[in-house]
DNA sequence: CTCAGTGTTCAGTG
DNA sequence: TCACTGAACACTGA
């Protein structure tokens, strides 16, 4: 699931539940894997009784920060979600396997249960997700290598026009690069040039001005507007090529009534639209 | 049983 | 050293 929208979701949802409270409890998962070796009882001890200050995500890193280090910090991975008890009347942050009526939900993680009773966990099925502790999140790996954020700090077309220069790789591969553009996942890039009119294999130096302008405002309005439909447990909108490119179906039409074509970019799946990308 | 998959890392290449 | 590529990782569900 997670891409920006999902953990900025994640990231609303910690917000919402935990923000401005004190960590009473903790309990963590024996996953040697999802924790980096770090002793679970050192890792809830490091939490019990610290006061949450705010809840923060650059690109699909997520943290909460403390009122003293070290403060945790999680990555999705491919599967990891945040689940609080009572959210998500959709289930949109949950797969079909996480069915909501157990809890702690399957593939837990990590429990945080706040002074006021709050639970919030963090599952993960594939166990390609990381929790890990950090004294200053924002100064350190991985956050510290992070490129843009598209909701936070995205470049102006100027300025990202420099960053495209001289980058021999298909402008997909870049924008799922996260030292380039943070957040940006495979349904995402694909949207985005699918919106901007750019096709996937392009490499990113021959982008030329009115292209890379198209480009940085689908940048933005993709992951805004994503984000605040995932947030708001809305879909997303109907013209969006995100509705019809999964499972690779022969034949896949746009609303607009356009054929999608799946090709391999970057190693990744991708859908475009060879008669819109050009 | 096989395979794809909303992500990242790392060894290998040029 | 740098930019880039592709396999590996781990697991579920189709």
């Amino acid at each position: 699931m997670p891409e920006l929208p999902e953990v900025e979701r994640g990231r609303h949802m910690a917000e919402i539940g935990l923000v401005g409270k004190r960590i009473a409890a903790v309990e963590i998962a024996s996953d040697p894997i999802v924790f980096a070796n770090v002793e679970p009882l050192e890792f809830a001890r490091a939490l019990e009784g610290k006061r949450v200050i705010s809840a923060k995500r650059w690109g699909k890193q997520l943290w909460l920060e403390l009122d003293g280090p070290p403060h945790p910090l999680f990555h999705f991975g491919m599967s990891g979600s945040f689940r609080m008890q009572g959210d998500d009347p959709l289930r949109l942050a949950a797969g079909p396997n996480e069915s909501t009526d157990q809890w702690p939900p399957r593939f837990w993680k990590i429990l945080l249960r706040a002074d006021d009773g709050t639970e919030l966990v963090m599952t993960d099925a594939r166990r390609l997700g990381r929790i890990l502790l950090r004294s200053s999140p924002e100064t350190q790996p991985p956050i510290a290598k992070l490129g843009f954020d598209a909701l936070i700090n995205p470049p102006t077309s100027r300025e990202l026009a420099k960053r495209l220069a001289g980058r021999r790789t298909p402008i997909k591969s870049l924008l799922l690069n996260q030292s380039f553009s943070a957040g940006v996942g495979n349904w995402i890039a694909d949207e985005v040039l699918f919106q901007a009119g750019i096709a996937p294999t392009r490499l990113a130096s021959t982008l030329d001005t009115q292209e890379t302008k198209r480009l940085r405002a689908k940048l933005v309005s993709v992951v805004r507007r994503g984000a605040e439909c995932t947030v708001s447990n809305q879909p997303y909108p109907k013209h969006w090529l995100f509705h019809h490119r999964w499972g690779k179906q022969a034949g896949a039409k746009t609303t607009g009534g356009d054929l999608i074509e799946h090709i391999t970019v970057g190693g990744r799946t991708t859908a475009w639209v060879p008669s819109k990308q050009a």
